[in-house]
DNA sequence: CAGCGCTATTGACCTGCATCAAGCCCCGCA
DNA sequence: TGCGGGGCTTGATGCAGGTCAATAGCGCTG
């Protein structure tokens, strides 16, 4: 319960884990890997060892790049990131948006080279797993192990579902969707459901969805003009949920376990 | 070099391990899991153990169905599999295509269940891996963890790449990357790259692309007025390999290893 | 080998989103 | 407080691909 991840931006004081967006979790370690996992202290203490600070980013700071060496996997505590990759006609696809407790990076392991970049879109604490000492522990950690696995499953699962959304659906569902997938990601992290502020520019939602910033930025227009949604610049307030979901059909998972 | 992975339809002569599609690697047991795995006979030995046979799927026979209890991946022998999910609102979205060599159903990992369902486009022959003996191997072959690894990173970054060409790519260059895919994976299976019968239907190829039937038949049609493909049905032949790159752009990644 | 059903092709038309082009708002900076 | 540049919004127009419809071809079965 006390021995929390290391990362630039918690003083040794809050290595106490009380936490904000960490409460979700009875245990520590568990909030920086997204999942429950059972494990004693020693294996705790391992863990601990291996997971590394980095340095606050900075808004538009790359954690890396696309083909640079991967070294290691990386857990969000604060801010947003935004992963991606230059196509060769020079267009930008947004492969995901990762916040606190979310882990990315994963993309490099079949490669040992990053297949995107990951850049911050605000200011952002992120810890740094070492792949290396990852995989050692996992051989050591069946649960560990299990648990990388069902990371990249989910990592899986979650770009098909992308892959539904951009293969047929309308600009509205899109973004209907994405927002719910924000409202509930915040809902996990005990953050409000139907107010936030959007960390990413209209141009980032569009790369992500496959539309250009007109369209998002219409879409939105018409989603305030019928009460679904309140919008002014980046602050995000959903009026009528069940409208959206409507709109979306997609059904966003909600994400059981 | 010869204690081959059961599967049904081949005999106990061709345990061999000369044969056809598997010809590009020098270990059996690494033919059935797709990349280099330097196993001692111990170890193959045991990995032999554990990876089931499984009856010879009929065209149209389910391999799994989306939603039920995930208990195996499987490695495709022969045939060609689509896993696909339906949308809320009836929808196919074909989610990936699998030939003899490639591994599916990671996607059910993270919650159990499988997240697609899959089936085969024409008779298949599958090898089952039963998942909780391949991570209780894994913990004791950090090698065979490693390559799991490496094939769930391998199914992420493909379908980013699938992600991107659904994003703002013509139909044209859908196809094209699609035709340029399967000639590549034909590559490394020793057929032909040029000249192959296309497993599925058209509605599988819009399915998968996110495009009508129509247009997918368009796209045919105008590439053969061009002189780029020739196309009677299913079978395809490529007639002008690098006015298809030029069309596709997108580097299909020639997957190197 | 005739007949049926399914898949594929082709054509005509229509629509949702991209594109191009202003104009606006917000915020940092002098 | 005024200026400039970025991101955002809104409008007008065009086109790729969806939709609808008709026909053609393939493969199965009796």
């Amino acid at each position: 319960m006390n021995i929390p991840a290391k990362t630039v931006g918690e003083s040794a004081v809050t290595r106490k884990c009380t936490h904000d967006y960490r409460v979700s979790c009875g245990n520590c370690r568990l909030n920086t890997l997204c999942l429950p996992l059972a494990l004693d202290s020693a294996d705790v203490e391992r863990l601990d060892n291996i997971i590394q600070r980095g340095k606050p980013l900075q808004k538009g700071e790359h954690l890396y790049q696309e083909g640079v060496a991967f070294t290691a996997v990386y857990a969000v505590r604060s801010g947003a990131i935004k992963a991606y990759r230059v196509t060769d006609d020079g267009r930008e696809q947004v492969t995901g948006f990762y916040f606190p407790g979310e882990i990315l990076g994963m993309d490099g392991i079949s490669k040992n080279a990053h297949a995107c970049s990951a850049r911050a879109l605000e200011t952002a604490a992120v810890c740094e797993i070492p792949f290396s000492h990852l995989q050692e522990l996992s051989t050591q950690m069946p649960d560990l192990q299990r648990h990388f696995f069902q990371l990249m499953s989910r990592e899986i699962t979650e770009d098909q579902q992308l892959i539904t959304l951009l293969s047929k659906n309308t600009a509205e569902e899109r973004i209907a969707a994405l927002m719910l997938s924000i409202s509930s990601r915040n809902a996990r992290r005990k953050l409000s459901a139907t107010q936030f502020r959007l960390p990413m520019s209209r141009i980032d939602i569009g790369n992500y969805l496959g539309l250009t910033v007109e369209t998002v930025s219409r879409v939105f227009s018409r989603l305030q003009k019928l009460e679904i949604l309140e919008v002014s610049n980046k602050e995000i307030k959903i009026l009528d949920l069940d409208a959206l979901k409507e709109i979306a059909n997609v059904h966003v998972c909600e994400d059981d376990e």
